[in-house]
DNA sequence: CAATTTACCTGATCAAAGTCAGATAAATCT
DNA sequence: AGATTTATCTGACTTTGATCAGGTAAATTG
């Protein structure tokens, strides 16, 4: 790993953590401590259930039951049954509360403001932006590749994001049923595999393998969201299913893509496979590639 | 301000927090209390003044006092004095807290490896760019402007800098002596001014001004540091002179500037002065520019 | 040289933050 | 229906972080 990478993402830490710490400290200008301050904050204006509210703050629930009782004598929120479930419960601002949450909501825009107003307009953009990619970046962090069942509704829903696309950037357009000689259960071990890459929880892409031959496995499905590109995240399915196909005894993966899929010919060429001769009649296909594990 | 702007300082903040988080926590993990670790931390393997650690970590003396008498009874620190002034003391690590020390600087290494390490080679590229740029930015907040006197060693210092790289940028190159009309009492008020630019306390940038007429100001000398252009420096600086030009009761600024300094040129149509025909025998002179206040 | 300031230390005290072992009541399982 | 699990609460307790008043010895000032 290089050294002046890791040298610079400790000294933005640094740097980053003096100028939050700042937000702290104008919250606890309000005469309450931070625990509280957070607490009034998560909870925002249309309430939150206690366990939620338990796991974003990680609190021990007798810390949290215990914080909530001070807000409550401060008359700043009430605590209601009222869900399906009478044993779980929510927390919402009263009147009062919401005026709270709205100064420290204030507090932090101030805090934002602070950071902007001595840069001029140009610095202004160019802050924002940069910011965007180190968050944007950092959630790439947290982005995890997961072999999982093919026909659920998020995977279903992966497919369909990705069918749409293919019908959008294909010159010829895209007709999911034309051509296509894969059923769902093609995805399923030890003949094949789906994979699916989330951030958050939610889907951000796809991947799917299927053996054709004993010791050949196809690779299909291959897709991003445009929220996630840029972040290795076909590069790191592709090795995910690689392993799989490994597993199931494969020593060669093949797979096709399509004349304007540019940004994939280019992945699987830096990953190491290699154009060969048409194997297969898929009509949508114009390039065919293949890797020996 | 714009709103999206600062919501995205606001969403960059909760995210980076987050990550931040994770380094306190494993520090944590080290058993010892945070305010501890961040002690072994900040005296470092070359030790440090207790009146330098009292300010870099904003304890109360009591407080790093028995926070020191802590870390020896542990054995890892020695507290001796060894200065010129028998009252101040200074802290050192014993050989086993160097090797705390050690383990604490691997954990942020980790930290910093784990961001880096699920990225593509030219995604962990944006990254740290984009933490430089958020960095760099965020240092500009923090710049300030003030008007100082023209002959300390520091001000002597930026005009050396500013004179040098005219040397480097005029195409007929720089002798400071030749064509200069102005003595340094030229910039002592009430007839002059003379400000610096500082970041952190060292100097980023300087301007000057002197009044040619009572109701006429000239700006001189402005020069940004290579490290703090595009941050708007000058353009503050050149607000403050303005501003300490209306003040002498100046109506009207004008100033000469070289052909090859473009942004200069360019900083001055935006801050609103017309270029106007020459008023000076300055040689190094080719535009001359002018702003009613 | 006496008075003051400076740099650090000690002891007392406090609130905030966090942990843990039950208690309670509703929901779910067998 | 009885046992178990789940969501929350209560009380007891500890540690950490922080403040403050007063104390000591060295350095500086008038």
């Amino acid at each position: 790993m290089d050294v002046s990478q890791i040298a610079q993402i400790r000294s933005f830490n640094r740097a980053v953590t003096r100028r939050v710490g700042a937000l702290d400290d104008s919250y606890l200008r309000r005469g309450r401590p931070l625990g509280e301050a957070r607490l009034i904050f998560e909870i925002g204006p249309e309430g939150a259930g206690l366990g939620e509210l338990r796991s974003r703050l990680g609190l021990d629930s007798g810390y949290l039951s215990r914080m909530l009782r001070s807000l409550e004598a401060q008359g700043l929120v009430s605590v209601c049954k009222l869900d399906g479930d009478a044993r779980s419960r929510r927390a919402i601002l009263t009147e009062k509360g919401r005026a709270e949450h709205a100064a420290y909501d204030a507090l932090s825009d101030d805090l934002a403001n602070s950071i902007l107003e001595p840069l001029s307009v140009s610095a202004r953009d160019r802050l924002t932006a940069a910011m965007a990619e180190v968050e944007r970046l950092f959630a790439a962090t947290s982005i995890t590749v997961g072999e999982e069942a093919a026909d659920t509704a998020e995977a279903r829903q992966c497919l369909a994001r990705y069918f749409g696309e293919l019908a959008q950037r294909f010159e010829e357009g895209f007709d999911p049923g034309r051509g296509n000689t894969t059923t769902k259960d093609d995805f399923i071990p030890p003949m094949g595999s789906f994979v699916i890459a989330r951030l958050d929880g939610s889907p951000v892409g796809c991947g799917a393998l299927r053996m054709i031959d004993p010791a050949t496995a196809e690779i299909k499905r291959m897709w991003v969201a445009p929220s996630a590109r840029g972040l290795g995240v076909a590069s790191r399915m592709l090795h995910k299913l690689e392993a799989i196909a490994t597993g199931f005894g494969a020593k060669t993966v093949c797979l096709d893509t399509n004349r304007s899929l540019k940004e994939a010919q280019s992945l699987y060429r830096r990953e190491g496979y290699n154009e060969i001769a048409r194997f297969n009649d898929n009509p949508y296909a114009d390039h065919w590639f293949a890797k020996r594990l």
